[in-house]
DNA sequence: GTCTATAACCCGATAGAC
DNA sequence: GTCTATCGGGTTATAGAC
């Protein structure tokens, strides 16, 4: 029983170690972090760190896996949930946006890991990424086999999107009285989210859903 | 005399420092490059940095403004050389292009300081980049207020830019054997101009060269 | 599970000889 | 200009009590 309710609490502060240590990590980098912020944002000593993690850098693949995880798998449902084509690209774009407004943090590790990363030795982090890059690049290759997609490079595709979404949402701010607006807004969410389908339009070369279905009326 | 001899050599000592520093910092971040490393690769020893620089910050700053100082001269260069605005931001484009790849430490360098910078304090690579960022916002205001461009913000535009040559750039060489092909060769650099001039004009509406001499022949 | 205490290490900065 | 030697601060990881 003891242990239950340990276990219980235990859970409860390994939840809120990496909470605290996704944020820290993501704003200072892994070199600058101390494992001293990460103890005292959840209110403990840092030797007690080693009890959920043996050290720094499990504690910080550990954050990794949990924030990509999150993504791929909201990605995936809405990916096989979509109808068609377009609708599964511009549902990807929607969760992507809505994941990473709701969880800022990724925006700044992925420019990290991307930063740190050596093209000999392939980072954990590709290693969770790569299957969200694959879905995405399956359904783009599927749309061009059908000829509904013009033929860019899926890789061009990824790296435009992903990049003007995370320089928009974490270079925006760093411009202050010039740019006044806060891009997390719901309101800015939103306006990302169009702007990103149209630029996932252009690039792709279908249409929009009022263009779709006004032409199907046409018919 | 000596005194001659001494500065040329030194120049070149600290030319040298400022090299190996550009590629050691972008490719660990600032926190993680020991100075033992640059050091080694200038081939001198630790202790005779501060010769030319008082400590490890000086030398970062030096190293950034080096980098970003080059990239503003050749935009502003190119923009203003351009005999219009459509084609100030082709050259504009080529130019960041050319210098990027040329430079590719100046990709990881961006991302990480994008990464570490707090909305709060103002890095000193933002007061470098922002006059880029000024000419080129400057150039497409004009275009709007001529309605050559679409009302797109310039914030969105430079975003997905810039995103997508450093993602592109950087991220690419990550996915191994996925993608083979090196981001950095003439050949894809051609082909990175082309898709960002497509990307552009998409996103301001405008038309290529081609496409504004076919309209001229018309006529 | 969480603590205190400490060991062990690394790195940046400084002093001063040559 | 560049070196050797050293100091000093800071952080991780470990041992072991409660």
């Amino acid at each position: 029983m003891h242990a239950t309710i340990a276990h219980q609490r235990g859970g409860r502060t390994r939840a809120q170690i990496l909470e605290a240590a996704e944020t820290i990590f993501a704003t200072k980098g892994f070199a600058a972090t101390r494992l001293e912020d990460i103890a005292a944002e959840v209110g403990i000593r840092r030797a007690s760190l080693v009890y959920y993690f043996r050290d720094k850098q499990e504690l910080y693949d550990a954050v990794l896996a949990d924030v990509i995880g999150g993504l791929m798998t909201r990605v995936q449902l809405v990916i096989t949930a979509a109808r068609n084509l377009p609708d599964a690209i511009d549902a990807a774009l929607d969760a992507w946006v809505d994941y990473v407004g709701e969880r800022p943090a990724l925006a700044r590790l992925l420019l990290r890991e991307i930063a740190d990363a050596q093209p000999g030795k392939p980072s954990p982090f590709v290693q969770h990424a790569l299957p969200v890059l694959g879905l995405m690049e399956q359904s783009i290759r599927e749309g061009q086999r059908l000829e509904l997609f013009l033929p860019i490079d899926p890789i061009h595709f990824a790296s435009t999107i992903t990049g003007a979404t995370v320089f928009f949402l974490i270079g925006t701010p760093l411009l202050g009285a010039a740019w006044p607006l806060d891009p997390r807004s719901a309101d800015q969410l939103t306006h990302l989210k169009e702007e990103l389908r149209r630029v996932a339009r252009r690039l792709l070369g279908f249409v929009g859903p009022k263009a779709r279905a006004s032409r199907g009326k046409k018919k």
